[in-house]
DNA sequence: TTGAAAGTTGAACCATTATTCAACTTAGAA
DNA sequence: TTCTAAGTTGAATAATGGTTCAACTTTCAA
């Protein structure tokens, strides 16, 4: 899993001077990520990290602070690579609820072929919670939009808030934990439509 | 918060033999879930939960065979008081739609006045990943048998599935957390009425 | 080609904290 | 009242693992 890591926030004196380096530090960031999500931050340690970037204990500080910030820069970096997969996955769609739908498709499909991501966003929330937070509220923040402009559209009924979106991100995160992480014994398709189906028309008997 | 604690697994010889070892033992139990749900489970310490019980280092051994153990017990104590508080409230319904009102009204209620148990049953997912489990699973299958008595009581449509209970609880989970910890901006009733909006009808545009 | 900057190495250091334990005190049954 | 089991105490122990660092190697611009 050779990940195109982004930079965001480090202290300048760490960034890598040469191809060498860069090389390095993006091995440790992609062990990190699998050392992260297979044993959660305290479980998970420095000499871990290095044996399965295949480099020296000390590299690692070549190019981190420590852990934690380690940890907050993956962390970042996943909430940005769910975010651009589910915007790389919502193209053609008829109507919003459609739109909805494929938006918790590319989740689910995320979910699964990265089960270490999901594990280490929700551990933020304990080890960064100030990422967690963030995290969550940008993507509420999309969702609202998306349900604002699928009120435009004449797709979605008027009275939409801010809360609508935590719910659906909500059901969205649980279903993904569930059928994407826990078990697969469902597709993708099945859950989203299972889920669009409230969005839809509710569960209450009609008439 | 002088809590009643209920045993469930612990091994035989830990427990008290005295009115004053009870005490104790619930000294250490009240202070451990402030220290966790303040501190998390890495950061709090046996010492610090033994300074907010008042009793000496030692004592907790006297209790508890170890951190992990101690941290077991309050989860699986936490997680039978969330269920038994929304049991209690749900109560003189009408429709089952208006059940689940209820149910997540009280939730929401009961979070804001125990963050701490909160906290506590979300970090178990990395703690005691079991409990974790158990936790959900068992209220997933709450929600999906109220789900199955609506739809025989004529309230909900048919078709329901499981899926459908996690999705109700994400839902209600994601409520909780943004509206119940991380701020009380709106009142639990108003949010429940917006869940039950979307329950009730979706949010597609009718006609 | 060359030398200074960049990167690598892993043993040693050190701070933290869960856990143990032996001496001491209290409870409560007989 | 007495005596033993139960409970309390906190200093000492021990293990873990994050972080440092000084010696060494590689890179690459001039």
């Amino acid at each position: 899993m050779a990940t195109e890591y982004t930079e965001h926030t480090e202290s300048k004196d760490k960034q890598p001077r040469t191809a060498r380096g860069l090389k390095t530090k993006r091995k440790l960031l992609d062990a990190a990520a699998l050392e992260f999500g297979e044993k959660g931050f305290h479980e998970a340690s420095i000499t871990g990290i290095t044996q399965r970037a295949g480099t020296a204990l000390g590299s690692f500080y070549t190019y981190f602070d420590s852990k934690d910030e380690l940890f907050s820069a993956l962390v970042k970096d996943m909430s940005m690579r769910v975010k651009s997969h589910a915007a790389g996955a919502m193209t053609e769609w008829q109507d919003s609820l459609e739109r909805e739908k494929m938006a918790l498709e590319a989740f689910m499909n995320f979910a699964r072929e990265h089960k270490e991501i999901y594990r280490i966003i929700d551990e933020s929330e304990f080890v960064d919670p100030q990422s967690y937070r963030s995290h969550y509220e940008e993507t509420a923040t999309r969702i609202y939009e998306r349900l604002q402009e699928g009120t435009a559209a004449g797709d979605f009924r008027g009275g939409l808030e801010e809360a609508h979106a935590w719910a659906i991100m909500g059901m969205n995160v649980f279903l993904g934990m569930r059928y994407g992480i826990w078990s697969e014994e469902k597709s993708a398709v099945q859950i989203a439509d299972i889920a669009n189906g409230i969005l839809a028309e509710g569960i209450a008997k009609k008439g």
